[in-house]
DNA sequence: TTTCCTCGGTACGGTAACGCACAAACATAT
DNA sequence: ATATGTTTGTGCGTTACCGTACCGAGGAAA
């Protein structure tokens, strides 16, 4: 990460912002705002209108997929490399997902119009958010697939691996029913899955803080559909 | 569906090339190559570059996620209202899904660059296109719940009128061992559920001829999952 | 200190789907 | 007509995960 010493505007550490050229980003930094994403906080709900887009420069948000309004599965979690609002970028005003902040940090945002006025002026906008686009479909796919065959060890140590990629560390707070809601089995299966985990030193996990110990321990575990997934996007694999 | 008179170019049957303008539509016919779709055809194999985007105009192609060489999952049915080759669409040149040909038909193909040029060219193109992006990320995300976590019986009531709306006919061919790569299950288990659904009326099915008898039996035994996909796009509506 | 609530640990029977195995029906080639 | 391969039907033991139920531990509030 080479250093971006000091440059007319203040550069955001979100990789979108930072890969536009500088016309652009200045452009942009006028309707950005800066907002607090907070643990457990609905960003979007499932169906509702998207008023912003979010631009994560720290945490992480995960979108979910939910039937029958209990259950819910993870279809994507977006972080610093990434945008929350997509629909919005391919023409749609709703989101069927729903995002919720899963890990705490800080997002730059923008009004849902302006940014549609941005990506329309913008040729380098559109490109890197297509890319991201298909970065996310790949993710969801992978996961699909992933979440109907592999056991839920192999899972859940894809989700701590991604989450501790995207968050840029190995500690973080969740509790094993919040947990269970993303990998999309019961809580008392999660609980099963971490003290495993725990008695072979690769997690330490205490009323919700989870610590990761033995990285390359969960590589082994968890399957090739994490390999799959980083290869997608290019700061992914530079995150691992 | 109104009639098309008689225009300068015969207009396609596929929704998106028919959504275009005129003047775009003729821009883009001149590039076009009409192929037959054969069942079991790879279109694109996973991880290989995509060197044309298919627009079917009948029969339809599913995008399968694979694990280990072996198991497969649906994460799409794309027919004639879509297009196949979305990665070049979004910047990427290869596919990290598996495109099979599951009900014959004809498509429209351009060559990928002779498609990138044309998506540079016609605003229209990107619009739509990104549109069908959305459409097809809703499908994929639902699946990716559904297939998760509802009743193989449903999941296969949900793939019988998927397929029946895009392919516009009760009739097709399909053997249960590829069906049961569809739905993410066993043959077997593909098996159990056909026999039930043959004994309750609601289909034929005998060497790979599958005749749906009964729709509204099918609808009350599908999951919800069949409405959300089916409304995230205005054409699937119509279909159904 | 007591109360309350969230979160975590554990157990146990039930069941949907898996893995394997094998045979019948049918289609096609020789 | 006989052989060979493909598709289908079915049975049975195994397993991973679900549903339910209940208790304990820790933190926050009264």
């Amino acid at each position: 990460m080479p250093d971006t010493k000091k440059t007319e505007t203040k550069r955001s550490t979100n990789y979108l912002l930072a890969a536009l050229p500088d016309k652009d980003y200045e452009h942009c930094y006028k309707k950005l705002e800066r907002v607090e994403l907070k643990y457990g906080t609905t960003i979007y709900k499932t169906g509702a209108t998207i008023n912003h887009v979010y631009f994560p420069e720290s945490g992480i948000v995960s979108l979910l997929s939910a039937v029958e309004e209990q259950t819910t599965l993870e279809v994507g979690i977006v972080g610093s490399e990434g945008m929350l609002g997509l629909p919005v970028f391919l023409g749609v005003s709703t989101s069927n997902n729903l995002a919720l902040v899963q890990g705490e940090g800080v997002a730059l945002r923008m009004a849902a119009d302006d940014f549609i006025k941005e990506c329309a002026s913008g040729d380098e906008m559109s490109r890197i958010l297509k890319l991201f686009t298909y970065s996310l479909m790949t993710q969801t796919a992978q996961s699909a697939a992933c979440n109907r065959f592999h056991p839920i060890n192999s899972r859940m140590a894809r989700w701590l691996l991604m989450t501790h990629d995207r968050m840029r560390t190995g500690e973080f707070q969740i509790t094993q029913e919040f947990l269970s809601n993303m990998v999309g089995v019961r809580r008392e299966a999660v609980n099963k899955a971490a003290r495993i985990f725990h008695d072979d030193g690769l997690i330490s996990y205490n009323r919700g803080k989870l610590s990761i110990l033995d990285l390359k321990g969960l590589k082994s575990i968890a399957c090739e559909c994490y390999q799959v997934i980083s290869k997608s996007h290019p700061d992914y694999e530079k995150m691992s």
